[in-house]
RNA sequence: GGAGAGGUGGCCGAGUGGUCGAAGGCGCAGCACUGGAAAUGCUGUAUAGGGGCAACUCUAUCGAGGGUUCGAAUCCCUCCCUCUCCGCCA
């Protein structure tokens, strides 16, 4: 949620960068009804300060000795009554405005940093940086292929037990996804991660604070008899961790690392990526978060990346760097890095991570502050997968395949896996 | 799911209709004392919003939302949550 003093004091300057996402927002309503809403509290406060007044007076008379029926008391009562009923339609007036004010701005997107590259859509965004030899050749299968001959995983069955875009993982891949998750989670705990296994059905303030609703709601799945959701990120819960909290200066960063399966329904990608791993209704990732000081986050969004690439160049795999420009920018994001897999069977680049920071947009939705000194701030939001599990194992199996048939797995893998090579079963 | 108890500031804990944002304690900060520290003493110490250059001031907040009243932490209603016992259960 973007700041109400911002609004009031200089909207040009939100429609200026909300324009670099490729926006065009009239502020002019929004800002109408802001300064109607302040008009209205300072005239209710005023009033009830009135009340306040009158009803101490009584109080004071009485105690005085004043009998309670007094022509005196009566009047006072009267006045009492007026302004009750007055402050009373102020009070409504002003929750409508109040809560329109807040619906607006819930809807409005973060303002993108300076430093995010300007640009319309996925094309313009900047590679930033390539790591590893990426595998070239013909004959190189995809990994659903692969996963196919192998026996890793059923997809038909799993259109029985759920519908399609689910996956049921078998032998050797249930154990590899096992060995990817506890693999990540001990290299990001050797870092200062702090190990988080969170709920995965939120309630729909979870998903406010986050930034997922009011506007994505057909992206998520919701429990029908409840205020409960299938989180569609470990990001959601991590961010209400805190929610409503104020945190000790010397306590950032706070930095957690959660597994958690992740559930979103795909709407409006009906024929792409339906075979495998790529894209599925629920898929296992590993998260990375940070709560920080506002002038540390530059750098620990840095940083935050740079562990989640680590785990990529643990596994061997090749992948790019790239920054994504204000027009591909997620709702919540100022700036994003997304680290792109190499995938020598589809013969491309597919994101494996993206690696965000929100600034204060995320902790001013979910009140989320420090203290340090006298007074209280925002703090600032980053978060970024570390890595998306099942796009790991399509990386591995494609870039692992060998002539024989079998996937050669990283030498780091061993100790989670057992074994250096899957085989057919 | 049934029965009971309870939700007050960073924490503990008083407060059952009047000037209570709320005693007391702990914690924390400043000052004094000290060679330095401990102990002690004094002072200060919630959050959000509005007004003011500021000192300051107004409003709201005692789980949430309604209600009664001139006036509610305190009385009434609804809901949420926590704890204990019973039942059920991985």
């Amino acid at each position: 949620m973007l700041d109400q003093r911002l609004l009031r004091d200089n909207p040009e300057l939100i429609s200026q960068q909300l324009g670099r996402r490729g926006m065009e927002v009239d502020l002019t309503k929004l800002q109408l009804i802001a300064k109607q809403e302040r008009d209205l509290e300072e005239q209710r406060s005023n009033l009830q300060a009135e009340g306040n007044r009158t009803g101490k007076e009584v109080g004071m008379l009485i105690k005085g000795g004043a009998a309670p029926d007094s022509d005196e008391v009566k009047a006072l009562r009267e006045k009492g009554n007026r302004i009750k009923q007055q402050v009373a339609v102020l009070e409504e007036e002003e929750k409508g405005l109040e809560a329109k004010l807040r619906e607006q701005l819930l809807a409005l997107p973060n303002l993108p940093s300076a430093d995010a590259p300007e640009g319309k859509s996925e094309a313009d965004n900047v590679e930033v940086k390539r790591w590893g030899e990426p595998r070239q050749g013909k004959d190189l299968e995809e990994h659903w292929q692969l996963a196919d001959r192998l026996g890793l995983f059923e997809t038909e069955r799993s259109v029985r037990i759920a519908q399609s875009r689910f996956i049921t993982l078998m032998g050797d891949g249930a154990r590899l996804e096992r060995a990817l998750i506890s693999f990540m989670l001990d290299l990001h705990s050797t870092k200062g991660y702090t190990e988080v296994m969170p709920p995965i059905l939120v309630n729909s303030a979870s998903l406010t604070g986050s930034g997922q609703l009011p506007k994505f709601a057909e992206e998520s799945f919701r429990c029908a008899d409840d205020d409960l959701w299938l989180t569609p990120t470990a990001e959601v819960p991590l961010t209400s961790l805190h929610r409503d909290e104020v945190i000790a200066v010397e306590q950032l960063p706070l930095k957690y690392a959660a597994y958690t399966p992740c559930f979103r329904r795909e709407a409006g990608s009906y024929g792409r990526d339906t075979r495998g791993l790529i894209r599925l209704h629920q898929f296992n990732k590993v998260e990375l978060y940070w709560f920080c000081h506002p002038e540390k986050s530059a750098e620990a969004h840095e940083q935050l990346t740079l562990d989640a690439e680590a785990v990529l160049e643990a596994l061997e795999l090749p992948y790019r760097r790239l920054e994504l420009c204000t027009g591909d920018m997620g709702f919540s994001a100022a700036r994003t890095y997304d680290l792109e897999v190499w995938l020598p069977g589809a013969g491309s680049y597919r994101e494996i991570s993206s690696c965000s920071t929100c600034g204060d947009f995320q902790a001013r939705r979910s009140a989320i502050r420090f203290k340090e000194g006298k007074g209280t701030q925002l703090l600032h939001t980053l978060n970024g997968s570390g890595l998306a599990i099942g796009r790991t194992m399509a990386a591995l199996l494609e870039n692992g395949q060998q002539p024989d048939g079998s996937i050669q797995l990283p030498a780091a893998l061993v100790p989670y896996f057992g074994r250096e090579r899957l085989t057919p079963q």
